[in-house]
DNA sequence: ATAAATATGTAATACAGGTTACATTATTAT
DNA sequence: ATAATAATGTAACCTGTATTACATATTTAT
């Protein structure tokens, strides 16, 4: 595109993944420029030309990490046609990137921003959006399943939406504790037994 | 106690009360020293003579908090002798507090230090700790249920209390994403079938 | 070859936030 | 009354961190 001037020493969407990590372990504040400076192997200047400032690295990481959610999570949700087999799948899914040792035991979108200073709330509400954008995914394919009259017709996906979101916050958080991939394929276990209960018998 | 120099012109309860509830909101890096000499009206000098520096604020602060859990939440749990009435009124209760109206949406030990600068790990692995010790609170409720022969034998105390603190913490999340006291309410009575679906029937 | 354009690193700047020095005030003990 | 003790407020200090100024380096266009 630049067919003029000094060329960059570095690839954005590399640098882009190094800072990803950087803020899904540390999260927005928790992050310095150092870090990053540290991470991509650029000084700050030469970050600042790319990207912008911090702020403006942050959106870029979250519309890199975005993918991760929706080629995973989401995609899985959505094209497992049974509808108990498509939460399990979901589920793990979760537990596997929540414990992978290719990237922090966590949710970015989760976890990255829950308390800031006021000068940062922005970023607390880009993820809360998401979040709800997130728990919308979950509901849209409880709507379908009862379409498909694979639930209950008096259940509601509204209901059965957040009760799964919530789990999967919650196992965001303890992973971030430090919790094994075993147990927390537990929780899923059980929680899965709850749409088991509401599944239609066939 | 102390009978000689000027006497204090505020209540050390009083203020530590209403430092809590700054913490409470925005997190322990979140909040400012001048957040807290807005909130308790005295100077910086002052409260750093009364409870020290920000750090040991926030230690008293946590002190101060886990009453609320121990005589809320944990009472209930531990002086309700059916245990499918002791999970459903425990969390109830957590419903209760992460929506009313005379405090902060969510609870402080799971939200208000999660990602911190390297120097302040101090306090996220102090509430590491605390949750740790909530969840065996759990754990050693279910652990008794079974001796009771109030749920069947195969279940396991400590994975039924990994998935009920998941369910708190998700809810402490949702709760600070502005959920609705009647939609956490939801949640819990769907995480509430599962343990009735082990309960040993009568 | 020279100019224009862009990237890079060093070093400075700006500012927010935690902490402290110091003078003043209010109390008790003698 | 005076000394001793402790609390208070003002104002400064210090440090960490985001950001930018500037000189230098590397490329393309003419």
């Amino acid at each position: 595109m630049a067919v003029v001037g000094r060329p960059r020493t570095f690839d954005k969407d590399e640098a882009l993944t190094k800072a990803m990590y950087v803020f899904w372990e540390k999260g927005y504040e928790g992050t310095t420029m150092a870090d990053l400076v540290d991470s991509i192997g650029m000084k700050a200047p030469s970050i600042y030309a790319a990207f912008g400032n911090k702020d403006a690295i942050f959106k870029h990481v979250v519309s890199h990490y975005l993918p991760i959610v929706a080629n995973g999570q989401l995609a899985i949700l959505n094209n497992t046609p049974n509808i108990d087999e498509a939460v399990e799948k979901t589920l793990n899914e979760c537990v596997r990137l929540f414990t992978s040792k290719d990237n922090p035991h966590t949710c970015l979108i989760m976890t990255a921003a829950i308390n800031t200073s006021p000068e940062n709330v922005e970023h607390v509400e880009a993820l809360r959006d998401l979040r709800k954008y997130y728990k919308t995914a979950w509901q849209t394919r409880f709507e379908k399943a009862k379409l498909d009259k694979q639930i209950e017709a008096a259940t509601d996906p509204k209901s059965l939406a957040e009760f799964f979101t919530t789990i999967v916050q919650g196992m965001a958080l303890r992973a971030k504790d430090g919790a094994k991939k075993s147990d927390l394929a537990t929780t899923s276990e059980i929680a899965l037994k709850t749409i088991s209960s509401l599944m239609i018998k066939i």
